[in-house]
Parts: C-alpha cells; structure tokens; sequence
DNA sequence: ACGATATAAATTTTT
DNA sequence: TTTATATCGT
C-alpha cells in the first residue's frame, strides 16, 4: 500500500495531540498496544486513530472493526468520530460492544450452532429461572446447589470459551458432585430449543463458529483491515480467542488499555491479556500514554505510589504540568453518620463558594455504602444523585411488560409466558402452569400453544379453564393488532386490557405510583424505534441506565461505576478493613482479589481532578449491627509527603448518642461508658473516650434525632403525585415522585429537592 | 391459590 | 438493617 503523502499542514485531528497520542495514531500496520493511563487522553487518541485510518483512505469505516465494553463507551465514540470529521463519517457500522457486535454477526450465522436467526436474547433473570427448573428435573436440592451459582459456574465457563464438550471431569465436579457437564450440556439444548441465547452465548457462538466453519471466519477476515479494541484489560478469555481469530493474519491488531485499572476480573476479565500482548504479537509497538491531564500532582502522586504496591504491572510513569494544588486529605471519624455529615458539610461549603454540585462526587466500594449518604442528604436537603443500583430494564414492571410484548413478538417464548401466565393474578397458580408444563413438554410444543389446546380438554378446573382461555384469548388478539397498531399504542392497550395497569392502580401504595410511571416511560421509550423487534433488541442488548438527570447534583456511586469518569472533587468513603479492600474479596480471591482492591482504590483515586478526600469511620454499622474497624491498609500505603491526615472524631459521640443511647438502649439511664459495657451491640466505648475531644452540638442532635425517628415510619399514604405539600425549610411544591418514605418535590422557590415525607404536610 | 409470617443471607456488575 | 425466599394457614 503507497504512502500516503503528509500534508504540510497537520490535518485537525492530529493537531491537539502530544507525540506518544501521535504514534498511536500514526502507527496502523501492525500489532499496537496503547498503555494508557488514567487521565491520558486515551478517547482523544483512539478516534483520532479511527479518523486518519479513514481520511487516509487506508480503510473504509465498514473495514473496521471497533469493539468497546459499554454501550456509553462505543456511543462516545461514535459521537466523536462524527464530530472530528464535521459529519462526514457516517458512522461506522461494526463499531460497538464485544455483544453487540457478535450479536449482529450472530445473526447471519445463527443455523451454524443449531438456532434460527431471530433468536432472542435473555438476560439473568430468565437465565436463572430457567436453570432453576433444570435443577429440579435433575432431583437436586435447589437449596444445596443454588441455581445462582450455577449460572455462574455457566457464565465463567462461556468466559474462557468452553462449550460444554470442553468441560473436564475436574471442572465439573465444581457443580453438583461432578454433574455440572450434564448440566451445562442440557442448559445449551434447553436454550436451543426455545431459540435463545444468553449474554455469553453471543460471543461463544460466533467463537465456535470461527473454529469450526474457516470460511466464515475467512468472509470476516477479508473485511476487517484493522481491529481496534477498547479496555484491553478487561477482555475475557473468549474474547481474545475471537480477537486473536479475527485478527489474523494481517494483525493490524490494535488494543488500548491500562492494566492498573482492570477491576472487572471477578466477570471473567483476564488482566494477563494484556500483559502478555508483546508475547502474543511478537514485534509488537508499545506506545504509553503518560502524560496526564485530569489530576493534580499530588493526586497522581498518591495514586502512584498506592499503586505501586502491586507486582506484575506493565508499569508506567504519570506525570502532568499542572500546578501543585492540594494534597489528599485522609480524616478519621467516628462512625458512619459522622462519615456522611462530615462529606455533606464538605459539599456544602464549597457550594456556598458557588461550585456546582455536578464537580462533586462520593465514591464507595459497596452500594450499600451509599444508604448513610442519601439518609444524610435528604435531611440536610442537598442534592444528590445515586447512580447504579436498580436499572431501569431490570425492574421488575419493565420485564413484565417487555415480556408481554416478547409473547406477541414470539409465541414461542416460553421464559415470557411463564413470566406472566399469573401476572396480574389469573388465578393460574403452580398447579395449573405445572398441567400446562406436562403437556407441553409431552407434545415438544411451547407453552403458549400447549394452553391454547388444553382448553378443549378437562385437564384444568373449570374456573382455571375460564382464566387461561381468557389469557389466551387476549393475547390471539393483541398479536392481531400488532400488524395494524403502532407499537407504543399496542404496549398501552396490552398493559390496560391484561389489567396490569388496574393492578398497580389498586395497589395505592408509593411504588406502584412510580412503576406506573415507569410503564409509561417505558411506552414512550418505544417510540423511537420503528418496530417491536428493533426495539427488543435494543433493550436486551443496550440496558444501559444512563439517565442523565439534569440539575445540580451531588453524584454518589460505586468506584466500578465511576470508571472512565472525572469529577473536580472527590470523596472516597469507607477505606477500612473489611470494606475496602472488601473482606468477601480478600476471602475469596487472595492476593491476586488484594491486588484488584488496590487497583479499585487507584481508580478511585485519579477519579479527582482537584481534590481528593479519603475518609475512614471507626465504627460502622454492617447488615444492622455495630462493628469496629481499622482504618484501610491502603490508607498506610499512600506516600506521607502526598496526604495530609486529620483524625478528629468531632460530635461523633454526641451522635452516637442522640441516635442510639437514648433511643434503643435500654441501659441508657446508667451513662454512655456502662451501658456500651453492657450491651454488646454498641461502638467500642473505650476508644472513643481514648480519642477524648467531644463537643456537644446541639442541633446537629437534633437534626440527628428527627432523621432517626423518620426513618421507623412507614411510606405515608396520604401523600400522592401532584400533591401540593408544605415544607417547613423549603416551603410550597408538589410532589414529582414517590419513593418509599422519600418525596421528591419541585418545590415553588427552591426548585426540585428530595426530602422525607415526615417533613412534609399536605397543604 | 394466595397472602401472611418466619428464616436466612447479604460486593463490585460493562453485556 | 433489609430483602428475598420458604413454609404455613386459610
């Protein structure tokens, strides 16, 4: 292939870039691996590369093959793909998640692993479930062998790229004294015959295609020139084996990544992927990125020298040109609830100096973590937004009512039918859906078809005769409506008709006012897609959760969360024994899980552009009861002349005890000091008064005192949407959302504020 | 068939 | 503490 001629001026993309973001762009033909560390410029330099490759003309941008891990990681791309080249990229059609990806090869290919090409795609709920039943026709004891776990086992397997014939007596012995094969073996051929995949067949499908059908591997070979891969380090085991297919023979191979931020080794994320990258692809260039442009130099000091702990890193050197800024802050409080007021005060003074609450962030190992930050918030009413946890797609009203749509899309879909054959309550309980069961699997028929014949027969009771029928019915009818109505109105008409709708509405409690909501979000979100099938694929495959809620907010997440994120400010909450590194971890995995806690607290770390706040509590309540702890070993690893420690345990006693003695123990009448001797449950007494230094702070007790008692009640009902409520700080507002005992309320003058409903008054 | 009470378990979670 | 699941009683 000719050189192609540098301009003598730079064309835009490469402008902005520092000389090893230049080579990573510049140098196409061969195996490259990109090192980069955080805060280095790693997107820049990857578009950039994407965007030569094309303006060279070294490649068309369907030659291409991009893979990333996320969908928010492959749309950034995409994004900035189109805005370096002013639009004039259309878009690069074979660049998107290792699933996404295999999905859409998959299902050109489907026939080759014995499925049909309008498969679906089930997610862990339905996995489990089905397991479950595999578990019981195999006489195990679902409680011994729980199907969780097998999924699992099943998922780890897929990971390294074994399909069941793979599986060795020794691996199978770890399920079910040596029946996990069996198992595996029968999962698949379950899968097969409702036409389905899981999350783990979409790559193993097309892996054990490469393998053994060479000319559709060859067809993809051809096609792909170059091969870019994002988040090296996290890449499993099936993944390299279908990167390293592909890949061959030009290897014009290129994988970004950064060994010190693989955190994902618990999904099958094998770090040695990427430290033997130069061993795989002999010759290979090694650029690293280094320079970085997000942190302060203290921050990347501490950063550094906690990481360097750890063996067996590629190694690398960060260094930036920003001044010299603060160094990180480590306190030590007293217990949980100080740990909280003492972030929110935090947060509330650099507000008070006007910085938006969106440079803020509290970062945690655990989610549970973040339930003392959010009680903490609502009572002072600081905004805050608790990113993860529960996913849109996956609660429990959205699949239902996918699954609705999912028996119209494909009547076969026996995981759906199952799914809400009861739902909203028929009357069609385990027996009759057992009956069904029999028949169907007696006749090799699904679900849906072997109802639709049992009601000719006696088989069920006349009153479960007259449900299923109706059930039945409805659903004869809303498939014939499918071909005529557009699909949003179809969603609505099936919610309303099945009395799904009619059974949150009767339901009056806090939550089904918000599933209601949920629904209706979910009718809507349909309306961007031309058709059903679009959009079921669309929600099996790209469930990602980012609801980019506007307003100022405090962000509070987990650290795995915050991957690939920035924020000016930074706290880093709970660095003790036990939480972090994780206790489960450490017992799990050893060494190598100390290690991956470490890079979880690096990550952590170079999250913070300015200021990085580390906090430790002496005490901390876990599962409800009061445990004492030592501050994190990480804390001890951070090089001294980066941090500045502070280990004050301010009100932290007079805390304790307006939240406590006086209200749950019932030696209080006897002082502090004996009761805490007497009652086993309490922080340890005797290193708080060691710690000496308690000022009594009189409305912080109170503040204290009314967000303890509030959290005892129980949801209010008489509260609802729309409600026009009075707020004793905040004033008038009505409320925008239930959730549980907390409200959130556009209130009148202040704006949009989450408070308790034991705050509030109907006005 | 379904709702109520008891018991056990409890990270992180890109798809 | 909370949450999910299992068993029991109606």
């Amino acid at each position: 292939m000719p050189e192609s001629p540098v301009p003598a001026s730079e064309p835009a993309y490469i402008a902005g870039l520092n000389p090893p973001q230049r080579e990573a762009v510049l140098t196409t033909e061969g195996p490259v691996l990109v090192l980069a560390g955080a805060g280095t410029g790693k997107t820049a330099a990857l578009t950039a590369r994407l965007a030569h490759l094309i303006a060279t003309r070294k490649a068309w941008p369907s030659q291409i093959l991009a893979v990333t891990f996320t969908n928010k990681a492959a749309r950034e791309m995409k994004e900035r793909i189109s805005a370096i080249s002013g639009g004039a990229i259309e878009g690069m059609p074979w660049l998107g998640t290792f699933h996404a990806t295999c999905a859409k090869m998959l299902r050109s290919h489907a026939e080759l692993v014995g499925i049909q090409s309008n498969f679906t795609i089930i997610d862990v709920d339905d996995q489990i479930r089905l397991i479950k039943q595999l578990i019981t026709a195999s006489n195990l004891d679902e409680k011994r062998w729980p199907a969780r776990q097998f999924a699992g086992l099943v998922d780890r397997w897929k990971n390294r790229g074994w399909t069941p014939a793979d599986i060795d007596a020794a691996e199978s012995e770890a399920f079910a004294n040596g029946r996990g094969q069996e198992l595996y073996a029968a999962y698949q051929e379950r899968l097969r015959t409702l036409n389905a995949c899981d999350f783990g067949d979409l790559l193993l499908h097309m892996l054990v295609i490469f393998r053994n059908h060479p000319d559709v591997l060859e067809q993809y070979r051809q096609r792909f020139l170059y091969i870019l891969v994002d988040e090296y380090q996290d890449t499993n085991a099936a993944q390299y084996d279908w990167l390293k297919l592909l890949a061959e023979p030009r290897r014009n191979l290129c994988c970004v990544g950064d060994d010190d931020q693989s955190i994902y080794s618990w999904r099958g994320a094998e770090v040695a992927n990427i430290l033997r990258f130069e061993k795989d692809f002999p010759g290979a260039t090694v650029i690293r990125l280094e320079q970085n442009y997000r942190s302060t130099p203290h921050i990347l000091a501490a950063a550094t020298g906690l990481i360097a702990h750890n063996s067996g890193r590629l190694g690398k050197t960060l260094w930036t040109e920003q001044a010299q800024g603060d160094k990180v802050r480590v306190i030590g409080v007293w217990d949980g609830p100080e740990e909280a007021r003492r972030v929110g005060e935090d947060i509330e003074r650099l507000q008070a100096r006007g910085i938006s609450l969106n440079e803020t962030a509290i970062l945690v190992r655990a989610q549970f973590q973040t339930r003392e930050f959010e009680e903490r918030f609502i009572a002072i009413g600081l905004n805050y937004q608790i990113v993860g946890g529960f996913r849109f797609y996956e609660r429990a009203e959205i699949r239902d009512a996918l699954a609705y749509l999912r028996l119209i899309q494909s009547p076969a879909d026996d995981l759906a039918f199952e799914r809400i054959v009861n739902t909203p309550k028929r009357g069609l309980g385990d027996k009759a859906v057992a009956t069904i069961h029999r028949l169907a699997r007696a006749r090799g028929e699904p679900l849906l078809l072997a109802a639709a014949q049992m009601l000719d027969s006696d088989e069920l009771t006349p009153q479960a005769r007259r449900s299923l029928g109706r059930f039945v019915g409805d659903l004869a009818r809303w498939r014939q409506m499918a071909s005529e109505l557009p699909h949003p109105e179809l969603a609505r008409i099936m919610l309303d008709e099945s009395g799904y709708t009619a059974m949150l509405q009767a339901e009056r409690s806090a939550e089904a006012a918000g599933r209601l909501e949920n629904l209706a979000e979910l009718t809507r979100a349909m309306e961007e897609y031309d058709n059903l099938s679009a959009f079921l694929e669309h929600v099996s495959l790209v469930m990602d959760n980012d609801s980019v809620s506007a307003g100022d907010k405090v962000t509070i997440m987990t650290i795995h969360a915050a991957k690939g994120l920035e924020f000016h400010h930074v706290w880093l909450a709970g660095w003790e024994e036990g939480v972090f590194p994780s206790q489960r971890s450490l017992d799990e995995g050893g060494l190598a899980s100390l290690e991956e806690e470490r890079r979880l607290a690096y990550v952590a770390i170079t999250r913070a552009r300015r200021n990085a706040t580390i906090l430790h509590a002496a005490n901390r309540r876990i599962y409800g009861q009061w445990t004492s702890s030592i501050p994190s070993r990480f804390v001890a690893e951070l090089p001294r002349e980066h941090i500045e420690e502070e280990t004050t345990m301010t009100g932290g006693e007079s805390l304790w005890r307006a939240q406590w003695s006086e209200r749950t123990d019932p030696f209080a009448h006897l002082g502090p000091a004996q009761s805490m001797r007497a009652s086993t449950r309490g922080p340890g007494w005797q290193r708080a008064s060691a710690t000496g230094r308690y000022n009594n702070q009189p409305q912080r007790i109170v503040e204290a005192k009314a967000s303890a008692v509030s959290l005892g009640n129980r949801g209010r009902d008489d509260l609802s949407l729309g409600q026009r409520v009075f707020h004793s700080k905040f004033g008038y507002g009505t409320i925008a959302a239930i959730e549980g005992n907390k409200l959130e309320i556009d209130f009148e003058h202040a704006g949009r504020k989450r408070v308790l409903d034991s705050f509030v008054s109907a006005s």
